[in-house]
This record gives structure tokens, sequence and C-alpha cells, in this order.
DNA sequence: GAGGCTACCAAACAAGTGTTTGCTATGGCA
DNA sequence: TGCCATAGCAAACACTTGTTTGGTAGCCTC
């Protein structure tokens, strides 16, 4: 998927900045905007642009949506990469970074982080929910593996588990402002209260 | 639809129900297609009604929108009440109570409900939010009151344990799906991983 | 039985929407 | 030099949106 499908590139000028900064521009709008909130003018304004021109880069709105949404997924994936790469053997502690990880993008990660979140995404076109919903659920799958290597009780449930601290972690887009907490407070917080004695 | 353009109409009078009638079918489109989604002649045709007609009822959009948000956050207050209403002493036992009946609304309370989630709100108009929010941090003052009651180790910050229990209520309705957990199940589940040992 | 109120219809309005089309300036390459 | 892809402009198209306006059928009261 990285590189379009298309031709061998010659890269003329003005080149993959244009598309970039369309990008970039659509997800600061979806975010503070929603999706219906933010016309195609608006985006192709904001790079200084006009509506018409936008469809050389994008064959549709929604083809636009779903190159911000996988730029937003790509960030979490390469967050959690990093940090699972350099942790040690205990299980507790990967899983604390796995979501001090997930929590710095979600938090700090600009507006592509936003666009992520499934009750966002629900203003969405429904036809176009699975498609996203698929790339979601192959990002979450890191997090099953880290609890399924956490020594916990027998009967505790580990899918109510993942619901559980995603919940969490995902509702803190609500609340969270710059300053109070970091991200690596509030994992640690997290990470603590569920945390089971003994273990 | 129905018997539509010229005919005479009966018995079409219904006085306060159809203004209910319209709030029900504005909470089940938006539920559905979001606010931007769901059009004034989407919601006046589903009660066999014309667009224009619906301004008799509520002076604007986002005043049926409000309508609809008030009458969502009075079903948890309700739900809610009548739950504490029956419990005995035990603060573990009484959030328990009070989170299985958010639940049960958030869950099984049909369209009304969805509507009260915040990440659902920011697709509205943003001049409104500030309306909503102030309704729905009325509500949530519940919750910090039987938390303050809960006997928690002295580090444990209090505000970090109702956001991440929050999150964790509400996060459910993204993955729950009726039959396999019940909301009390739910509740049980949460509440088991986060109280510590000792209390 | 005249007036008024309720609840709605019928039709339009102005503005905004995503998208298409035809055209053009630019620069690399043979 | 001529060719051709790139990148974008300019203007329209067809449609949907929330909302307003003027009218009116049925009921209630005086």
């Amino acid at each position: 998927m990285a590189s379009s499908a298309t031709a061998p590139k010659p890269e003329a000028r003005g080149g993959e900045n244009r598309r970039e900064a369309l990008l970039d521009a659509a997800a600061a709008m979806f975010a503070a905007k929603g999706y219906d909130g933010t016309s195609i003018r608006d985006i192709a304004g904001a790079v200084g642009m006009l509506p018409g021109s936008l469809y050389y880069h994008f064959k549709s709105k929604e083809d636009l949506l779903i190159a911000v949404y996988r730029k937003g997924v790509a960030r979490f994936e390469a967050a959690i990469d990093a940090a699972l790469g350099s942790t040690a053997g205990d299980p507790w502690q990967a899983i604390e970074a796995a979501c001090a990880a997930h929590l710095s993008i979600l938090l700090d990660g600009g507006d592509y982080a936003r666009i992520v979140n499934p009750e966002f995404v629900r203003s969405f076109p429904p036809e176009m929910l699975p498609t996203l919903n698929a790339e979601r659920d192959r990002y979450e799958r890191h997090f099953e593996k880290l609890i399924a290597a956490l020594p916990l009780d027998p009967e505790t449930d580990r899918w109510l588990f993942k619901v559980a601290l995603f919940g969490s972690l995902n509702w803190s887009q609500t609340w969270y402002r710059k300053g109070r907490y970091t991200p690596q407070d509030i994992a640690a917080a997290f990470i603590g209260m569920l945390r089971q004695k003994g273990a």
C-alpha cells in the first residue's frame, strides 16, 4: 500500500509534498470539525488549492479519508513497535510501555490520532467501516499478545481485560489536557490499578 | 410515505404524541447515521410529516438535538437513581450496582443512550458543547461520590480511577453485542479487576 | 356561527455540497 | 524542437441542506 500502483514516478515539481500537505490539512480539519463538517473546499483552500484540483491527488473525499486513517494507524503501530523493541522480560513492564506508547500517540500525536478513534469512525460513511476496522483490529492484536503473557488470576477473562484496558486508554482523549499528567503517568496509574497482587 | 399529498387527514392529530414521535425518530436516526448524516427530511418523513412541519414542534435542528440529548441523560440518571436506592452499605457493591445500571442503559437503552457519548457529541455543532457537557458533568458527579467512599490505597489517584472506570464502561459501546455478557457480568468483571486486595 | 388556536401542508429559498469537465502552464526527456 | 506527463486553474453541474412563508382543515370556546 505504500507506493501508489500507477507509474514509475518521474516526480516532477510540487511532487509528493502537495499530497502530504493535503493529508495534513485534511487530518487537522477532520479532527477539528468532523468528516461531514469539513468540505473539500476547506481542505483545498487550506493548502492554497482550488477544490477541483484536489481530485488530481485523491479520487474522492472518502479516498482521502482512508488515506488519513491509514496514516493514523501507522503512527500507532510505529510507536508500539519502537516501545516493545526495548523492553526486558517482565510482562507488566512490557504492557505498561505499550500503553504509554499508545497514549503518547493518542494524546500528543496530533490530528491523525483522533481519526482512528472508533467512535469518531462511526460518523464516516457506513460502507467504509469494514475497511477501516480491519486496519484497526490488526493493531489491537499487539495488545492481545501482551495480555496473554500476563500472570493473571485464572478466573480473569483476558478478553474483558483487554477491552477494559483499551477503554481506559482511549477514553483519555476525552479528558486529557496537556500539563497535569504525562502519558507515562497515566499508563503507570492504569496498569497499577489493574495489576493484581502476587504477580 | 403513506397517504401523501393532498388527502385530508381525519385523525392525524396527536398533540404531544407527535413531538415524542419526532424525538424517537430523531434519536434513532442520529444514533444510526450521525447528526450531520441525518436530515430534517429524514426525521419528518419517518413520522409521516413534511420537513417544514417539524418546525412547528422544534425551532431548529439543534433545538431538536438538545431535546434528544436531555432525554438521553435523563435515562441514565433515572437508572442510577433506581440502582442506588436499593444498595446496602458496602461501597464496592454500591459502585458495582451503579456501573451495572449505567451499562444497562448504555448497551440496552436504545437509541437515546448513544447520543450522550462524548465522542459522539464531538460531531455536533461546537457552540452547543458547553450546554451539553454541563448536563453530563452533573451525571458524572454521582460516580465521583461513590468513588470517594471506596477504601482505596492512599496513593491511588481517585480522579484517575474515575476516568479509568468510565473509560472501560463507555468503551463497551464499541464492542458489545447482545448475548455473550450481560451488563451485570461486565460491571462485576470490571470492578473485580479494579478492586484492590485487602478492601 | 364567528373567531381563534393547533397542527400541519405545499412550495419555495439561499446556501452549500461533492464532483466533473475542459483547459493550461511547466518542466524533463528524446 | 516536439512530446508528454504533471499539477493545477476556472467554472460549472446536479443535488441536498436547514429554514421560511403563506395558507388551511379541524377543533374549542364564546
